[in-house]
RNA sequence: GCGCGAUUAGCUCAGCGGUAGAGCGCCUGCUUCACACGCAGGAAGUCGCAGGUUCGAACCCUGCAUCGCGCACCA
């Protein structure tokens, strides 16, 4: 390439490259390299998903750390592929079969169904690979993986045997979260609390035998008082201790009013409501153990779609939840108990998935019992694992530390079965039970339930790799997701991964933040506040779109996402195009070029030293995963650094016939590790301009990262690039535009000054800069570090105007020397800051007190 | 109720003990032969509030406020 479009256009050149990397199997991870191993699977996006903002960060940065190992000389693997998401799936082809042929999935069965799931996956299922790959991401796609995979879910009933053997997974009829639309118990991490208006209803009752004593009870659910089997006070409750072993008439149904007990239990709050608690065994937890402890009998009023069930009576049987509620109340007035009702404010827990409220209800399900809860605390206690952010070591651990029995089985037919086989035993009512993978023989019939789908991904680290892949591969580096599943999916891997491998799954664990629109809300699609990646990539590129995120995504923070971060991404990607642009037209590169073997201008020698800073600073960033921070240095080298500073220099040591090599040989030496640097952030950008520059035909994924050398700082060239800022001022403050090229002079006792004339003459857009031995007339002076420059005024300004300029300048200098001179009069100060800083305080009063006689020597020969 | 995070320029965010920073936006001037997805310059902040520690605090400590997120059986 001999020459470069003059913008980027990132269409063409990311669909060359993605392809050319798959053909060249780039991405492939061979488990009998020798290099050292980096590894990272990737969190399996849904089957059913659809690339989102927080794929992107997520995968943007798990392509970054795979990149950069690649670079860093390691084999690397990083494992894709989905998962099956029961609820989610199901749903979909549900909604699908309803809509197409005004089906249930009871009207198919169970095996036609699941074929159709199947279909379905097949056909439409994993859009989001192609989207990843649109994205860049330098995924092992030979080794892509499903949670329903067969050697997988093989795998997954086969933990459930083992756990079964040790007695860690039992059966039993406990209270769960139902959620009534998707009609299958949920675990706890599903439930998710959200705050609801609504009404706490006050009732009352007589105490049975006590004419005139009434019982007050407040309850926000009055449409389950049909299933009351007790109402409880707290025996500490002076108001109502004496009341237990009474009984009241618990009012409804009106056809089948009941006489309850009147029972005390430490559970209820003196507080709360009236300090009297109805008793609902069958449909609330607490109430559920407080039935347990008084031997209560449990009423269920409800189905599982949540109506109302004939147990309701009749005023309220078929009657949705929220309807009977209306009714409950409606009847309660009618018989007049009904107190008052005020307006009330309670967390309700709500299904995850079908976003409805769940109902706690009694049922037979599957639980597990966690294993290795304590080791898996004590990885990270002990630093075997570690978590970037620290601060989620205390949820993990806390969550652990109160760590609830798992409910693992759902009523749904997509997912893995429940490998356990009944069989009607001879005696009346018997049944026996094996838990293996097979039919055990004729007559036996397997659970219905299959298993949550957190139950198959928790195996995803170690599972998801052949034998010798997991030797190579297995504990793997790092793994990248979401804080939001930190519970679901990362707390469970590092159990999962103790118990089976007898190691943890991951040494790092790097928690990315959640994107979230320019208002703070989080993105969805019925707020339509969610861009489309897609589009981005297609507007701004997908190296616009993955530098723009990452340089605004600060370790673990919340990212308030503004789609002009993706332009400044963009217009990034083609600052760079550009600074390759321009120096493929001074000739052709020399990749191997070494700098250190010419002279170097200052400015080489600065960008060379900024450029060893840099890679140190980018080091340290990846150390602690401080995407934002490496992104930003990189910014900063390239366009200030870069492009500002040293190509505007050259421009004046390009036509300089001894600095020339060098200046060209710091040019490809600087450009070559840019580009290095960069690629984990922009690959197709920096493959493209890798190979357009001629650097070398491989990609550049496998080429040498740079390692920090160190080079020191070069003073004069700060001094020089100082003194330009301020005549850059001094010629602004008097209008001009800076286009007009004007004479300058210069007063310098450094000798070193003199053989930079010409680049500052190009910094300045000079017509021409002159030495001179003392100041000359009508000329604006302007101190600086390399003497003092004077801007000719002569029939380009008039004196009066300058004159008034320069009073106004020695005002603000005043100040700032005042301003120091009392820092340096406290004796507290002088006596008691570290020598250092007081020292720096003496030279900047030098400095100040300078240029005030410089200004007052050039207005005062103004004057005259 | 407990825990965690945030609060710095109009916006998005750096800085975390020694002169308040960047990008965007805004204003001014520029078709300067890499780039208008650009160049140069400028205006703009009592660093949420109140105390404390310190010679010195945006930064450390203690409260408080507002926003957000977890966890918790308060009907």
């Amino acid at each position: 390439m001999s020459e470069l479009a003059k913008a980027y256009e990132p269409q063409t050149v990311e669909a060359k490259w993605y392809a050319w990397w798959l053909q060249q199997r780039h991405f492939v991870a061979d488990p009998s390299s020798t290099k050292p191993a980096y590894s990272i699977v990737i969190p399996p996006p849904n089957v059913t998903g659809v690339l989102t903002l927080g794929h992107v960060l997520n995968n943007t940065i798990q392509d970054i750390l795979a990149r950069r190992a690649r670079l860093t000389g390691h084999e690397v693997l990083w494992l894709p592929g989905t998962d099956h998401a029961g609820i989610a799936t199901q749903t979909v082809v549900e909604r699908k079969l309803r809509k197409e042929e005004k089906k249930t999935r009871h009207d198919l069965g169970r095996a036609e169904f699941l074929r159709r799931v199947w279909e379905w996956k097949e056909k439409h299922g994993g859009i989001i690979i192609e989207q990843l790959k649109k994205l860049g991401c330098s995924c092992d796609w030979s080794r892509e993986r499903f949670t329903m995979d067969e050697a997988y879910a093989r795998r997954v009933q086969e933990v459930f045997v083992d756990l079964y053997r040790k007695g860690l997974i039992y059966r039993g009829k406990r209270m769960v979260n139902w959620c009534p639309v998707s009609l299958t118990a949920l675990s706890d991490e599903e439930v998710i609390p959200k705050a609801q208006k609504g009404y706490l209803y006050y009732f009352k009752v007589e105490v049975v035998g006590a004419p005139g004593v009434f019982l007050e009870i407040a309850t926000t659910r009055p449409e389950t008082i049909m299933g009351d089997t007790a109402v409880a006070v707290n025996p500490r409750d002076q108001r109502y201790a004496h009341l237990i072993g009474g009984r009241i008439l618990r009012p409804l149904p009106v056809e089948n009013q009941a006489l309850l007990p009147i029972i005390g239990d430490d559970a209820v709050e003196f507080e709360f409501g009236t300090g009297v608690l109805k008793v609902t065994p069958a449909h609330d937890k607490t109430d559920y153990e407080i039935g347990q402890r008084h031997a209560l009998p449990i009423v269920d009023i409800m189905n599982p779609d949540g109506t109302m069930n004939e147990l309701a009576g009749e005023d309220f049987a078929g009657l949705d939840r929220f309807e009977a509620r209306v009714e409950a109340v409606e009847k309660l007035r009618e018989l007049g108990i009904l107190v008052r009702e005020e307006p009330y404010e309670n967390n309700v827990g709500f299904s995850e998935r079908a976003d409805v409220p769940v109902e706690p209800r009694l049922s037979e399900q599957w639980f597990l019992k966690y294993p290795q809860t304590g080791p898996a605390r004590a990885a990270l206690r002990e630093g075997s694992i570690r978590f970037f952010p620290e601060r989620w070591e205390k949820v993990y651990d806390h969550w652990l530390e109160n760590i609830q029995d798992w409910c693992i089985s759902r009523q749904l037919w997509w997912g893995h079965r429940i490998p356990v086989w009944y069989k009607e035993g001879e005696g009346e009512g018997t049944t026996r039970v094996e838990c293996q993978i097979e039919s055990p023989g004729e007559g036996w019939i397997q659970d219905p339930d299959v298993l949550d789908t957190w139950f198959s991904s928790w195996l995803w680290a170690h599972e998801t790799m052949d034998e010798p892949t997991r030797k190579k591969f297995y504990p793997t580096s790092a793994l990248v997701t979401g804080p939001d599943i930190i519970f679901f999916w990362v707390a469970r891997m590092i159990m999962a991964g103790l118990e089976y491998t007898g190691e943890v799954p991951f040494r790092h664990v790097y928690f990315t933040g959640i994107i979230r629109d320019k208002q703070g809300r989080k993105m969805s699609k019925s707020l339509g506040n969610s861009p489309d990646p897609l589009d981005l990539i297609k507007k701004y590129g997908a190296d616009g779109l993955r530098f723009g995120l990452m340089r605004i995504a600060p370790q673990g923070q919340d990212i308030r996402f503004d789609e002009q971060q993706i332009v400044e991404g963009r217009n990034f990607c083609n600052k760079l195009w550009n600074a390759c642009r321009f120096r493929l037209l001074q000739g052709p590169v020399d990749p191997e070029a070494d700098p250190f073997r010419h002279e170097l201008s200052l400015f080489a020698k600065d960008l060379l030293s900024k450029l060893e800073g840099t890679i140190s600073r980018i080091e340290s960033g990846y150390a602690d995963y401080r995407f934002s921070d490496i992104a930003q240095a990189l910014y900063d080298l390239v366009w200030a650094q870069f492009c500002d500073w040293f190509i505007e220099a050259s421009k004046a040591d390009l036509n300089h016939s001894v600095r020339k090599a060098g200046t060209l040989a710091t040019m490809d030496y600087a450009l070559k590790r840019i580009l290095l640097l960069l690629h984990p952030f922009t690959p197709f950008l920096t493959e493209e301009l890798w190979h357009g520059m001629g650097f070398g035909s491989e990609s550049i994924q496998f080429a040498q990262w740079p390692g920090a050398k160190s080079v020191g700082a070069e003073p004069r060239a700060v001094e020089l690039s100082r003194a330009v800022v301020t005549a850059r001022t001094l010629r602004a403050t008097f209008n001009l535009p800076s286009s007009k090229r004007l004479r300058w002079l210069l007063e310098s006792s450094e000798d070193w000054v003199k053989s930079e004339i010409a680049v500052l003459g190009v910094l300045l857009n000079a017509e021409s800069i002159t030495l001179v031995e003392q100041r000359p007339a009508h000329a604006a002076a302007c101190p600086t570090e390399i003497g003092i420059l004077y801007l000719s005024l002569e029939g380009v300004v008039d004196p009066s105007t300058e004159r008034r300029r320069l009073e106004g300048e020695m005002g603000k200098v005043q100040a700032e020397i005042e301003k120091v001179e009392r820092k340096l009069g406290s004796e507290s100060f002088t006596l008691n800051a570290p020598p250092e800083v007081v020292s720096e305080h003496r030279q900047r009063l030098e400095t100040w007190s300078a240029r005030l006689e410089a200004l007052r020597g050039a207005r005062d020969a103004l004057a005259a």
